[in-house]
Formats: structure tokens, C-alpha cells, sequence
DNA sequence: TAGATTGTTAATCGATTAACAATC
DNA sequence: TAGATTGTTAATCGATTAACAATC
């Protein structure tokens, strides 16, 4: 209600897009290039200038300079910073099968300030177990880790079942953030946040897109 | 330009939600519920009903029911037609890692009519083995197998570095539709769809999200 | 200086919500 | 009949794009 209720958060397809201009920031710095201007950006990444420049408004310290553009070695401080990548933070994962497994082994959340300090499973033979160095513990666990540890963000790579229940456990613990992979939708408290990755909903855009591909085919 | 270009394209969100409630109606179906309403739908997803019924409106072959809502089951087959889960679509992927294998194995593609067919990897002790009874191939065979079954759909699992290779390799062999699990942006044709599974992306805005949250519990 | 680029304001576009008549 | 819900049109909201002055 109060105006600064939405005072951090950002346009959602905003901060989408912000990872990826990181990401060619960081091959142009790579390549020694020391300036990106924004059609330059906008050009690699598909979308307009304009946008860009919008997008990179409430995340620059320091203003661009016009005919060269911003100084690739502070925007990319500058992205890193606004998204939270440069202050890590723990997060705990539920539900160590296949997929729980490639997460907790992904070498690529320390460069997004994400570290995985403990996995959860009900199955007795891989609690107990360790994962590249993360430790795998029985789910009963859970929340005297959670809250011990002050973890503020859960990953739920559980079978859809489960899914609710998992979330419970983490709210109840303290979690703040639910990253859920299971394909299934869960509810929360409102001072919580979720964001589903969902293969479904992917597959759905992609085959939808595809359908006009298709038809672009035939049409010649 | 023609004013069929967009033909059998919906409205992106639209068909983001509609694998949602795909999930919803067939819960409802298992519990024995024959009709749902929009408000029902909405109120459970956590949007609104003018919202669901929107939605639907495209998707659905005869009209819901005043009073009662819409039949679950003619529902449940109108939304499988609709994004194409009823019938099956061939995939290869390429790159079996972690998460290449993790996907492999996933049983729930079968519900969405993705089949993988076929996976590819460089490393000769992966390449000539085989992952619940799906043959693992060196990518060196990769066009000639793509091109002989005529696939359409490209999984991409592989590190970012290579990403764009394997891109260019599917579009040689006609595929349509690449799905990219890769930290990398790639670029294609404008004849193929590109569906980018962003991890990096989906955290920002998690992480984004979180920071409201945290604000709202200090401010108690 | 001329030209490219920044930052910003106004216009457009698309998606969501509000309002409401028609229906069972 | 009264009330809930559908389908649809109009209003609102937010994000993208167009236009342009300021700057190096």
C-alpha cells in the first residue's frame, strides 16, 4: 500500500534480460574490448537499443558516454551488483534424483552468488551421502539446519507429489525464495517468493513457436 | 506481412498458463470432479477469472456451461490438442552431462508428446552407450540421423562454449525448434524457434523477487 | 564541425482487468 | 425466479518503441 512497497523490484522482463547482456559483457571483456554502447548490445542480443538503454537506467552507477558508450569493466560490476551476484548467498535443495544431482553438481551458480550448502532426501541411501562436497541429509533434517544456518532460499527437485509439502517445510523454516522444479503449481505466504521452472510451460512456447516455423517452411 | 503470418500463434503468457491448468483439470479429473469453473481455475492458480476464461477461449471446441463451468474432460483433451501433446514430436539432444541424462531419464515428456530419440555427446566413453533404452551417439553422426528421421526438435545440453556449434549442426540438419539449456545465447536462422532455458535468469528474478520479501519482514 | 550515442519524454502496442448482457 | 457463470466489449495498465534534445 505504502509507495515503497515496490520500491526494489524491477521490471520483470528487465531483470530477464539483464543476465544475458552480462554474459556478452563478459566475452567482449574477454576480447579486451573496453566500451559496449547499447546498439552494439542490442544488436547481439535480438532486441533495440532503446530497450537496452532503459533496462541499464536504474543499474549504472555512472553515466554512459555518448559516441562510446558505457565502460564494459563497471557495467558489468554494475549488473552484478544490482542482481545480487557479487554477495553470496546460501540455498539448501530437496529431492537429490537426477536432476536434484546436475543442480547440486552445477559449477555455474558461484558466478550468480548462489551456493548450495546442503541437499535433503527422504531415501535413506543418498541421505548421508556427499555430492561434490555438498552433503546430503535425511529430510527430517531440514528445518533445524534451515534454521540454524538462516538459509533464505530453497530449491525443490522433488516429485510433483511432494512438491507441497516440501514447500510447507521450507516455509515453516525460514526460507524465503523457492526455486520449485517439480511440475507442480504450489501456494505459499504472501512474504514468500516462488519461481517455477517449468519444462511444461517451456516445451509449450517452444512447440507453439514452432508451429508457425513450420508453416514458414511450406509457404515457400 | 501476409495477415496469416500469425496464424496459429497465441498470446506467449496464454500459453504459458495453459500447461497449468492442464495439471489442475487432470487433479480435478482424479478426484471425480466433472466440472470446473473459471473462478475455480483462477483461484487456485492465483490469477483471475476473466483471465482463465480468455485463455480458454481459443482452445476450446464447444462452450463451457453457464452456471456449471466446463466439462474437465472434454477440457483436459481441448488443452492436450491445443499445445500438441497429443501427438508425438521426436527430439535428439546433445550433450549428456548431468544435466543431458537428467532430461534423458525424464519420464514426464512422454504426457507433453516429446520423445527423445536419439542423444549425442563427444566423449567417446558416453558416445555408443545407451540411457533408459535411448542410444547415445558421437555428434559426428548427428546430421546424417537428424536428417533420415526427419526430427524437428534440438535439445541443447551442452557446455556454453560449444553451444553455438551444435546450434549451427541442427539447423543444418533441419531442425526447427532448438530448446537451449546452455549459459549461451545463440543465434539461428529466422525459420528456427529458439527456446532458452535460462537458470541464470529465472535466479535474477527469483533473487529480485526476494528482495521485496525480505523488506516486508523487516518492516513487521 | 558532423555524427554517433546517451538519456528522456511522448506515442504505440499488447496484455490484463473491469463491466455487463446472455444463459442456464 | 434468483444467482452464478459464460462470453465479449470497453477501460486500464505496463512494457516497448518512436522521436528528439543534449553531449562528446
Amino acid at each position: 500500500m505504502a509507495e515503497s512497497s515496490k520500491n526494489s523490484s524491477f521490471s520483470l522482463a528487465s531483470v530477464q534480460r539483464l543476465p544475458n547482456y552480462l554474459r556478452y559483457l563478459k566475452e567482449l571483456q574477454d576480447e579486451g574490448v573496453e566500451y559496449a554502447s547499447a546498439p552494439m548490445i542490442a544488436d547481439k542480443m535480438g532486441v533495440t537499443s532503446v530497450l537496452v538503454k532503459k533496462d541499464l537506467l536504474p543499474v549504472i552507477q555512472s553515466q554512459g558516454k555518448p559516441k562510446l558508450g558505457y565502460q564494459v569493466k563497471t557495467l558489468i560490476d554494475d549488473i552484478n551488483q544490482f542482481l545480487g551476484y557479487d554477495n553470496t548467498k546460501d540455498a539448501i535443495i530437496v529431492g537429490v534424483g537426477s536432476l536434484g544431482k546436475a543442480l547440486v553438481g552445477y559449477e555455474g551458480f558461484k558466478a550468480y552468488g548462489l551456493n548450495i550448502c546442503a541437499g535433503f532426501d527422504v531415501n535413506p541411501e543418498i541421505a548421508n551421502t556427499e555430492i561434490r562436497g555438498v552433503k546430503i541429509l535425511p529430510v527430517s533434517k531440514l528445518i533445524n539446519l534451515v534454521e540454524r544456518l538462516h538459509v533464505h532460499i530453497g530449491i525443490i527437485t522433488v516429485p510433483k507429489e511432494y512438491a507441497q509439502e516440501i514447500a510447507d517445510m521450507m516455509v515453516r523454516a525460514g526460507i524465503i525464495a523457492i526455486w520449485n522444479w517439480a511440475p507442480a503449481h504450489i501456494n505459499v505466504p504472501e512474504n514468500v517468493a516462488v519461481k517455477n521452472e517449468d519444462i511444461a510451460s517451456s516445451l509449450a512456447i517452444l512447440t507453439n513457436q514452432m508451429k508457425d516455423k513450420v508453416i514458414a517452411k511450406e509457404e515457400k
